[in-house]
DNA sequence: TAAAATTGAAAATCAAAGAAAGTCAAACAA
DNA sequence: TTGTTTGACTTTCTTTGATTTTCAATTTTA
């Protein structure tokens, strides 16, 4: 449990437990950690997905940054979103919905833009691709929807 | 948002908020911010973009100016549905989800769902592909969207 | 005096340099 | 073997500066 990985985890964990999101600057970072920038790109692949609740944004470049968003930490939440699991199908996708619905997660313009944006029209690959992309893309929402800083 | 780009971006933002439009001296604006007058070009080029709803004009020569308009809003979503072609980027995409919120066709939450759905990690798929998936995707919302609120 | 050339004041362009994150594969450790 | 660490290389976004183009005002010239 000693390595860097697993102490930067916790580092990031630590640092973003209260405000539910964090930005960061991968090269400070690494710089702060003694280490290769490309190991926070590890950490973050291994330990910051959306299975585990995270979702990132990023921007190279000059004023660039990583950022990490963080799904709430409790049951109703986790348990949606491992009933995601690997692939989602569009019905099983309108159950979830409508079930966010009915507790005032989302709205119904939110429901109805989830839905057009990840129905099998808007998703135009074969089908066992396609529920597989339609499941990782309906996490990121999830995250998105239950953001801890909200 | 430390990079000067954005900040710039910002000033002329605020400074158009009322009237709408903005008439500037480029070298002026490059003084204030301590920048060279090229700047001021990528700034425009890269953020008051037809994606965005802006026109400019621009005069040379001695009493030269640039000045920038928002576009008036009318049936943008059907104008932006036309634009987005067989391929969209997250960047494009990000620009146009900032002009709908400008232009109070979707609110900030909605926004951000639709980044969680279609931002490259949400669609994990090789980069043309993924173009490819977003603009079909997201051109569902933008239907979505004009039936919404007929 | 009217057209033409000159000058100086802008803005536009473009390419190079810089800044930051991403990728990938090889080496290493458990 | 699996998971971690490292570094070389790539891509994306920003900043800078040199050069070019355009315009208005002024000065020459016919």
């Amino acid at each position: 449990m000693a390595n860097i990985s697993d102490i930067i985890e916790q580092f990031i964990l630590d640092t973003m437990e209260d405000s539910g999101s964090i930005e960061i600057s991968r090269n400070s970072l690494a710089d702060y950690f003694n280490c290769a920038p490309s190991q926070i790109n590890y950490v973050l692949d291994t330990r910051f997905t959306l299975d585990r609740g995270f979702s990132k944004e990023s921007k190279r470049g000059g004023g660039g940054f990583i950022k990490i968003n963080r799904m709430k930490e409790d049951d109703t939440t986790a348990m949606i979103l491992e009933s995601v699991g690997e692939e989602l199908s569009y019905n099983r996708m309108m159950q979830i919905l409508k079930r966010l619905g009915q507790e005032k997660i989302i709205s119904k313009s939110e429901q109805n833009i989830i839905r057009a944006a990840l129905c099998d029209e808007a998703l135009s690959l074969p089908l066992l691709m396609r529920d597989k992309m339609r499941a990782n893309a309906f996490k990121s929402v999830l995250i998105e929807l239950m953001r801890g800083d909200k």
